[in-house]
DNA sequence: GGATTCATGTAAGAGGTTACATGATTAT
DNA sequence: ATAATCATGTAACCTCTTACATGAATCC
């Protein structure tokens, strides 16, 4: 399956528990995600347009007599299988935890799918060898700036596991 | 001073000590800030033009017998203000920190120049006001999703705050 | 003989933002 | 009256990436 971009799974997910138009995918994503994930209507409409020729949305139109049209969205099969594989996948790079990862833990909350402790679990795993390969470069570094840098990457990744171990593993609970 | 982007900011700074043609430039930066700040080699050549037509830099030719012609850039009073300016403002977002504010403290650093001591003093401040916005903001939110929120953002801003006494403030030393 | 270095660029495209366009309905 | 809500979009622009173009010199 092809890198699709994150804020097409998201509206991949937005559909997940059953058909809305776009207004409605704003609105929820607005509400729910609120600060976390913003996408502009304009952006919003383009994405459909593209996930629906990918053949992950289907749409159907409905008609209202004052306003213009609904076009309703519903995620086909491939559209489901590929949101749940990106959803149980953890991300590629650490920039990602804070955004992409974040909507991940909504997801699995909010659709009560299940894998997100299995996801938290893997998740944990790649971040405390990336944080053993850092350390050891930081060892070996001598340039007291990539020294630093090092730092930086080492104590941030220490702070999230510390979140992904106290607060997103309760948040998640024990049933997923 | 409008707005510039980062990058802008960086190239002015690899010319700060003297002038450079953007084949120097780029190596200049990969060298030193490695991983941390990447320019493609077309989008240099882009920027450069740009600042030169802003009179951040003016730019003579040296020809040579057997290369392309040299294009050196030297920063102009207005660039030499305007970099001096971005290097000791402190960072408006969090998220700015783990690369915008490693590149200025790269700058004090390299350069030799005064202000470190009191950057990160500012910067301290301003995440420690923000530290208490978002408790308080936690405190307040009753949606266990943005209670999660607010705890990534403030395990976040504790570890750049230890980072930025303990490693960043030693960096700069105690002379700037 | 082939890869890498030096030195500059253009062109195309991907992803995103902001502004603008439409137009009725409902709330204040 | 006028602002906000509902509902969809197009167009222009910005930033950055990737691919491509040129062409001698030098290293292996």
């Amino acid at each position: 399956m092809k890198n699709r971009l994150h804020t097409e799974y998201v509206l991949l997910g937005a559909l997940f528990q059953g058909p809305k138009h776009g207004y409605e995918i704003m609105h929820f994503l607005d509400s729910a995600l609120q600060s976390t994930w913003q996408v502009s209507s304009s952006q919003l409409y383009v994405l459909l347009k593209r996930l629906e020729s990918q053949g992950l949305l289907k749409c159907s139109l409905k008609i209202q007599k004052t306003r213009p049209a609904k076009r309703v969205f519903t995620l086909t099969p491939v559209g489901k299988k590929g949101f749940l594989e990106w959803l149980r996948s953890p991300v590629e790079h650490v920039r990602d935890l804070r955004i992409e990862f974040i909507a991940k833990l909504f997801f699995f909350h909010r659709l009560s799918v299940k894998g997100g402790r299995d996801l938290i679990k893997i998740q944990i795993e790649s971040l405390e060898e990336l944080e053993k390969k850092f350390k050891k470069g930081r060892d070996k570094e001598n340039d007291p700036f990539k020294k630093l840098v090092f730092g930086i990457k080492i104590i941030t990744i220490e702070a999230w596991l510390k979140w992904l171990i106290e607060q997103a593993t309760p948040f998640i609970g024990k049933a997923y």
